[in-house]
RNA sequence: GGGCCCGUGGCUUAGCUUGGUUAGAGCGUCCGGCUGAUAACCGGGAGGUCUCGAGUUCAAAUCUCGGCGGGCCCA
């Protein structure tokens, strides 16, 4: 065991620790380590290149619950994965390569460069947070991450998507989603979640002219004028109130429940004249507002009597516009539904980028034909109000362009079919930390809709769709199965774009070539199959067969309808079941303001920041021990301050202990039995505490409790062991010679030092390894140790509980010689506790050297000690009963001596004072202690100290005072401690303390000690307490 | 608009599942103490309508309902 000079520093031990592993293999021997299989799996953070403290947070969490199943005797699995596909690669490489647009891609560079740039960008920023995720201590399978831009895993995904298409659940189907006029690809609506902004739109109402009704109009609300030209129909709520308003000389129809809030923004005058159901209206025909301007309208005019007509539709509502619903069933969920049912055709006139493709308006972009339009309503008289709004629009989640809703082909998964079945399986087989996520989670699955797979990109999975012009469509699970239906000679060296591109085949139903559909899949796909795809399933169908489902898996709470969903949506679709048994959702990093990170605001905090300024254990236990893992963390610098403290004091008490330890030789192997006949109260107290805790920290870890284990720690290491423990034994470890009570307090310091080490491997795994190797021989490493076992019989509550009796005396003592101003280090002659409860006194009894040295006192006992009173007349009582003779009573009982009215009161229940008869409550009684006494208040009764020094008291206090100089001096002189000194001393009182001076030679290890002035030395002069002192050390050499 | 969560001294938080001590810590603040683990640490004081209102109960920070404020997710 080596002697630790230092004061702790964080940096030093932790690279220390890095440099004893890598010399000696130990992270490979940690994950080499056998066991029972446990399969956790990684969610994969998406390759940024940099991870930000959620991330650092979220695989901190990962690397302590995978550190401690180790422990515990598993073999977890430990690969991490990366999300690796997809549109924010793209985008970062168009902006490296400035490229501006799909066509540059295709013609300037070719998609052959652009797929390598990506797939290097994403390597190279992977690499980058391997590295990362490394500094912060995660062991993990770090060289053979799971990659879904690899052959093996798009394989996977492929076989995926052949189930679905073989139980039907894959399928194309145009319908109108949010479609990215930058990126020139459709979105999934979970990729638009979130992704809303407040922008200024125009609010225009148009009113439309109802044919064969004289001057009788809908008043129609829209926010995208642009869509107008593609209005189909108007739909109404069958069942709401309509009211026709007399405005001038015209009549307009609106919901009635919109009258009021429409017309305070028209500011027009209206009357009432006339109401009418929505049904009412069904099959009117109007006037299309834009008909000259569209003559593509004329013919879907000609076409069919629900064109340019009312429709009934149940989504109409009353909380905004005018419940006359434009319906443009080309740029709508809703309307398309709605063109569906009426037979209207998706006529959407708009191309991948936004710009308008029939019409007057063609050629313009979207947002520029908003303002010509409006400007051609007014000049028809058909514009009622023109204003703008300010509301919520969603934007591409990666260019931050605004979506627009288009009417595409798109590849779907039919979630509507099987959504049953994810939420029957979640709820057999799924438990949710914290529970509660569970109804937040089938909240979420029951609102959501078919899942719209595909993309018009190139980063992706390919999709695995052949066609032939015939419009017949072939589904491949995988390349084998590929180059079997292959019809041309071309074997693509990867199954990514464009090679995949080149196969052809043959259509079995017509026997033209197919070619493949441009399309890859969404990038949350990948991650989706994460659990299967990771373990080479269906090419290595053992593995799987192992270890799936998953046993665990911890995201943040952005993940509860993100990764927790797609993985059990692809999932029941491939296996009819659920790919995770345990699943925990942990929060969000805000900064102390609790506002979120942002570039913008400058607030961001690196998680290298935190390791540069308070190293890595420190940083890991903060993030554990903060908060419980579900509620959000304020990230604080101040908070993380306080895991420094409690560090500094771990470190603290292992360089007290080692320094004792060392300088006695203390054999790190002595087994129990050696000492535990010497074992005193409080070493067992220590030892039943370090089980306790043990326990508690398993309970917390196999809950996922974290904060639960990190706090149990704190608790034990501040309180117990530091605060309590190495104050007891401080006078044992100082003491010279060798026997077998130092040797049992060296033993429990020990023991719990290297308990301590253990049970925070998983959370602080470089102080923990610092303590550990120093403390134990024969050993390699912490983390190839198992977690400690409970020992039972070692566990006492009683004595757990006594010892927090004591404490409490020992505090309240503290207080009550702050009252009486009497030093701590001056002892007092006796303290009486007086309490009910007779476990008290048990815990005198049995822990009475711990009180009598820590309280600094003669004696200790439960007992009472009796009171005197001092009687005061209670004018409050006395007036209304006395009223006028008031003050006579009050005199009476002045001039009686308390003491009477005391005991007449306490035996009888009342007194005379004078003439008059006082009862309890015609006086106020103050609790007088005896002179000389102190007292002070706890929940197990009051402590009273009596702080009356008599000559030998003093004598031993003044002692005190002068040991307290000399070992100041000492350390003045940087003596080691077991230098040995000679000491001469001059002081006012030297007589009071001559009688002490063998003690004080002893405490201060003065091989001699003279009461006169030195000649030599080193010298200071004290002031004690109004006395001087002078005093002169010399080291003995 | 809907679902879920959060709201505890100036700040950060534990406790809430299973109602029952005087609501427990840390930071900050004021006062004091200790001294060979001390560039540390310890004790004490002040500071709390446990977001508000209602209900259930002998008893509510804890359970129920409603309001307010914030967050996440969904519309």
């Amino acid at each position: 065991m080596k002697q630790i000079q230092d004061n702790y520093d964080a940096h030093a031990v932790e690279e220390s620790m890095i440099a004893y592993w890598d010399n000696h293999d130990i992270v490979n021997k940690y994950l080499a380590k056998e066991g029972q299989e446990w399969y956790w799996c990684d969610g994969p953070p998406y390759v940024t290149g940099s991870i930000h403290l959620g991330t650092a947070w979220n695989k901190m969490i990962k690397d302590t619950v995978l550190r401690y199943k180790t422990m515990r005797g598993y073999a977890p699995t430990r690969q991490p994965g990366f999300d690796m596909h997809g549109l924010p690669i793209e985008v970062k490489v168009e902006e490296t390569l400035n490229l501006g647009s799909k066509k540059d891609i295709e013609n300037i560079i070719g998609i052959d460069t652009f797929i390598t740039k990506c797939k290097e960008f994403a390597i190279a920023n992977m690499n980058k947070m391997v590295e990362q995720f490394q500094n912060i201590g995660c062991w993990m399978e770090w060289d053979r991450p799971y990659m879904p831009i690899n052959d093996a895993y798009i394989e996977s995904g492929w076989y995926t998507l052949k189930k679905a298409w073989e139980k039907g659940l894959f399928f194309r189907d145009k319908r109108v989603t949010h479609w990215c006029p930058r990126c020139e690809t459709a979105l999934a609506e979970h990729e638009v979640r979130g992704e809303y902004r407040m922008v200024e739109d125009p609010s225009i109402y148009v009113k439309f002219k109802l044919r064969d009704r004289d001057d009788e109009y809908l008043l129609v609300w829209t926010t995208t004028p642009w869509t107008l030209p593609s209005n189909l129909a108007v739909a109404v709520h069958p069942d709401y109130d309509y009211v026709q308003v007399m405005v001038d000389d015209e009549t307009w129809i609106l919901a009635e429940g919109l009258l009021k809030p429409v017309f305070a923004q028209l500011k027009r005058d209206y009357t009432v004249v006339g109401y009418l159901k929505g049904r009412d209206m069904d099959g009117w025909r109007y006037e299309h507002p834009l008909l000259e301007e569209n003559p593509t309208q004329k013919g879907y005019y000609d076409a069919g009597q629900r064109y340019h007509s009312v429709i009934l539709g149940d989504h109409v509502t009353l909380e905004e516009g005018t419940g006359c619903v434009h319906t443009a069933p080309g740029f709508g969920a809703e309307d398309h539904e709605m063109g569906k049912q009426y037979k209207l055709d998706t006529y959407s006139p708009i191309d991948e980028l936004g710009n308008l493709t029939d019409s007057k308006y063609k050629g313009m972009f979207i947002k520029d034909a908003d303002p010509v339009i409006i400007a051609d309503l007014e000049e028809k008289g058909l514009m009622v109000h023109s204003d703008t709004i300010t509301h919520k629009y969603p934007y591409c989640w990666r260019c931050k362009s605004p979506l627009i809703f288009k009417a595409t082909k798109q590849w779907f998964l039919n979630i509507t079919n099987i959504k049953h079945d994810i939420i029957e399986e979640n709820k057999k087989h799924v438990t949710w930390i914290p529970e509660w996520v569970h109804k937040r989670y089938e909240n979420g699955v029951e609102n959501v809709g078919d899942w719209c797979i595909s993309r018009q990109r190139y980063w992706g999975m390919p999709l695995p769709i052949w066609a032939c012009e015939e419009g017949h469509h072939v589904c491949i699970g995988s390349r084998e199965e590929l180059m079997e239906r292959a019809v041309n000679d071309c074997d693509p060296c990867e199954l990514h774009r464009p090679y995949v591109d080149e196969v052809v085949l043959r259509c079995t139903e017509c026997g033209k070539e197919m070619r493949r559909v441009t399309d890859i899949v969404d990038v949350w796909f990948d991650s989706s199959i994460a659990s299967w795809a990771s373990l080479h399933y269906p090419h290595d169908k053992e593995a799987f067969k192992r270890l799936w489902p998953a046993k665990f898996i911890v995201e943040g709470n952005d993940q509860v309808t993100k990764w927790f969903y797609a993985q059990q949506a692809s999932s029941v679709i491939t296996f009819g079941t659920v790919p995770y048994t345990c699943v925990q959702m942990h929060g969000f990093v805000y900064d102390a303001y609790g506002d979120a990170m942002h570039k913008s605001t400058g607030n961001v905090i690196a998680p290298e920041d935190a390791v540069e300024k308070e190293g890595r254990d420190i940083f890991r236990f903060f993030t554990l021990w903060h908060q419980q893992p579900s509620d959000d963390m304020k990230f604080s610098w101040d908070d993380i301050a306080s895991v420094r403290r409690m560090v500094t004091i771990l470190w603290n008490v292992y360089k007290f202990s080692t320094t004792y330890m060392a300088l006695d030789d203390y054999d790190t192997s002595t087994p129990l039995s050696a000492v535990s006949d010497a074992m005193r109260h409080e070493d067992r107290w220590v030892l039943s505490r370090a089980n306790s805790v043990t326990r508690d920290v398993m309970g917390a870890m196999d809950g996922y409790l974290y904060h639960k284990a990190a706090r149990a720690l704190h608790e034990f290491i501040v309180e117990d062991l530091s605060r309590w423990y190495v104050r007891l034994i401080r006078s044992r470890t100082w003491r010279e010679r060798d026997d077998v009570d130092k040797l049992a307090a060296y033993f429990t310091i020990h023991y719990a030092l290297v308990r301590i080490a253990t049970l925070m491997a998983p959370l602080m795994p470089y102080l923990s390894e610092e303590i550990f190797l120093n403390l134990t021989e024969g050993k390699e490493s912490v983390h190839l140790e198992a977690f400690p076992e409970v020992e039972e019989k070692l566990i006492s509550p009683e004595l757990e509980n006594e010892m927090a009796y004591v404490r409490k005396i020992v505090d309240a003592c503290a207080n009550a010689r702050q009252k009486a101003e009497v030093k701590q280090r001056w002892p007092v002659p006796e303290v009486v506790v007086e309490t009910d409860d007779p476990a008290v006194d048990t815990a005198i009894r049995d822990l009475r050297p711990v009180l009598l040295e820590q309280v600094n006192t003669k004696d200790i006992r439960t007992g009472r000690v009796e009171r005197t009173y001092s009687v005061k007349p209670n004018f409050k009582a006395l007036g209304p009963r006395y009223k006028g003779d008031a003050k006579k009573v009050a005199d009476a009982i002045e001039a009686t001596p308390d003491q009477e009215i005391v005991n007449g009161i306490m035996s009888t229940g009342a007194a005379s004072a004078g003439a008059y008869e006082v009862t309890r409550d015609d006086v106020v009684l103050e609790e007088r202690i005896p002179k000389g006494w102190q007292s002070s208040e706890t929940d197990l009764g009051v402590v009273f100290v009596n702080t009356q020094l008599d000559e030998e008291l003093r004598s031993e206090a003044m002692a005190r005072e002068l040991i307290r100089r000399i070992q100041e001096m000492r350390k003045q002189l940087d003596l080691n401690v077991e230098d040995t000194i000679r000491t001469w001393v001059s002081s006012d009182f030297d007589e009071v303390v001559e009688r002490q001076r063998e003690y004080i030679a002893a405490e201060t290890r003065s091989r001699s000690l003279v009461f006169k002035q030195g000649k030599s030395g080193f010298f200071k002069k004290w002031e004690i307490d109004g006395n001087t002192a002078q005093i002169w050390i010399e080291r003995e050499t």
